[in-house]
DNA sequence: AGACATGCTTCCATCCAGTGGAAGTTCTGG
DNA sequence: CCAGAACTTCCACTGGATGGAAGCATGTCT
């Protein structure tokens, strides 16, 4: 998730000492295994995670045995390591992930059967848009996304949608740093930005196209829980056409309200 | 996983001294979550976790905070934990589930399609049948099994089709224990399931009824890879009725291979 | 309100578990 | 067959982890 901050305290301007806790050398070890991008899953060597988690090999030899003898790796034939079945086990246990997703999954795959669209399901986690589900049928386009992912609020479908309704510090701390433009229609302007979200407030819903991949645009839809907070966003990805799809966009309506309703909210107004 | 087997070290018959290292501290507080049967997911208290750690309070507090810190766990306003974002985010990135579940949900989604029935893909884990998948609709029959479940082979659809194709030392082991009857129906004799186990590889196909859940039955097939090994299983779970559906066993046949293939499996005979 | 109970957090002297350099072993490929 | 890389094991040293105890913060009973 970060560069390398392997924090090394230098003692009386000779040696550097390592000052993290065994619990923090752990951990580095699993972070190591972080797919970087839209990369295919790692498979590490025992140097190689020492490497990157910055321990030295012994070290990391012995941790990764406990690790190991855990099931959060696993060891292959070769040698090589990979993230083990016991953290997807546990992983899929997250309440946040787990609850929403059974919920939302019916709805998804409505809005897949109408749509044969790309379909996703993101909240926010920090400055990101983190992909829940993600649907897509045999022939869909192909796209960086996949569950787990990670991808920018001011150039995706559900980013906007998210970053629409996040509480207004949080949209002041985004649009402060500088945004990445991935493609020459994606919008970087802050108060451009903050113009689509007021836009997206008052419509319900986000039209994106050509902001993060090329051929492609998306329609997103804000989902609510009890309480009437915005907490997950849908969308579909198709491909870019330049008619507006009023089908489409109804579809992820009905999709967001349903989940909404899953989930007990009761709409106020609108 | 197991009950709580708190190592402790008995020295000089006075004081009971923790054997387990730091790591194994660790990792026995995120077993603390691990869901117990089909139940919702856990959140617990400090003391609730040292308690199922075996842990001191004290301990217990200092490691939950580096969990925390990482984001493997998450703490509540109400002070209570949960598993965290970040287990999910790498739990989603092993490579069994990941590949698996990205090749074969378009088919998952194929299949649920045509049946509307409950769909489930299933690895072998150790002794039991792991789910990786599964899909349902808004007015499914309640099953006991979700994404993360851990079930009986013998008493499963999906169970015996991976146990019916599994290595003869894994079989023979499975059944020297004495297997669990769910219902009145369920094939408990080592004997009668071996007589199963061969039907099925004759027939490719499994049909399970009223052995696990009252009122539910299920049809499964075999998942291949490159090698022609079987990997995993898909099923759907039906209402029991009493006519073999044959329109509804092609869709779990076509679905299989579907999978099959495009892992790479490409059939030798049959 | 007061008192008791329960659960969480902080502190710190003790000591043993974790550390990592180095030596030994296995695997690779020229 | 040997060099070199990658992995595994060993073990003396030491500083980080430990956990009992005391201090806080809530909740709830009379």
């Amino acid at each position: 998730m970060s560069g390398k901050p392997a924090q090394k305290r230098v003692s009386a301007g000779v040696a550097a000492v390592d000052d993290r806790s065994v619990a923090a050398r752990l951990f580095a070890i699993l972070d190591a295994f972080a797919a970087p991008a839209g990369a295919t899953s790692l498979t590490l060597t025992l140097t190689a995670i020492a490497q990157r988690a910055g321990l030295p090999l012994s070290t990391t030899h012995r941790l990764v045995a406990e690790w190991v003898g855990w099931g959060g790796l696993s060891k292959h034939e070769n040698g090589q390591y990979s993230l083990g079945m016991k953290l997807w086990e546990l992983g899929v246990q997250t309440p946040t992930a787990r609850n929403l997703r059974t919920i939302a999954l019916p709805y998804l795959e409505d809005l897949y059967e109408t749509t044969r669209e790309h379909v996703h399901l993101a909240i926010l986690d920090g400055r990101d848009a983190l992909y829940l589900e993600k649907l897509s049928g045999h022939h869909a386009v192909r796209l960086i996304s996949r569950v787990g992912a990670r991808l920018p609020l001011h150039s995706t479908g559900v980013g906007l949608v998210l970053l629409a309704y996040a509480p207004s510090d949080v949209v002041q701390q985004y649009l402060a740093t500088s945004l990445q433009r991935f493609l020459p229609r994606t919008v970087t302007e802050p108060e451009a930005v903050r113009k689509r979200l007021a836009e997206i407030r008052l419509l319900g819903l986000a039209r994106m196209s050509e902001e993060m991949t090329a051929g492609s645009s998306s329609i997103a839809a804000p989902i609510r829980d009890r309480t009437g907070q915005v907490v997950a966003a849908v969308s579909i990805v198709t491909r870019t056409t330049d008619t507006i799809d009023a089908e489409q966009e109804r579809a992820v309506r009905v999709a967001a309200q349903g989940v909404s309703r899953a989930l007990g909210y009761r709409r106020a107004q609108q």
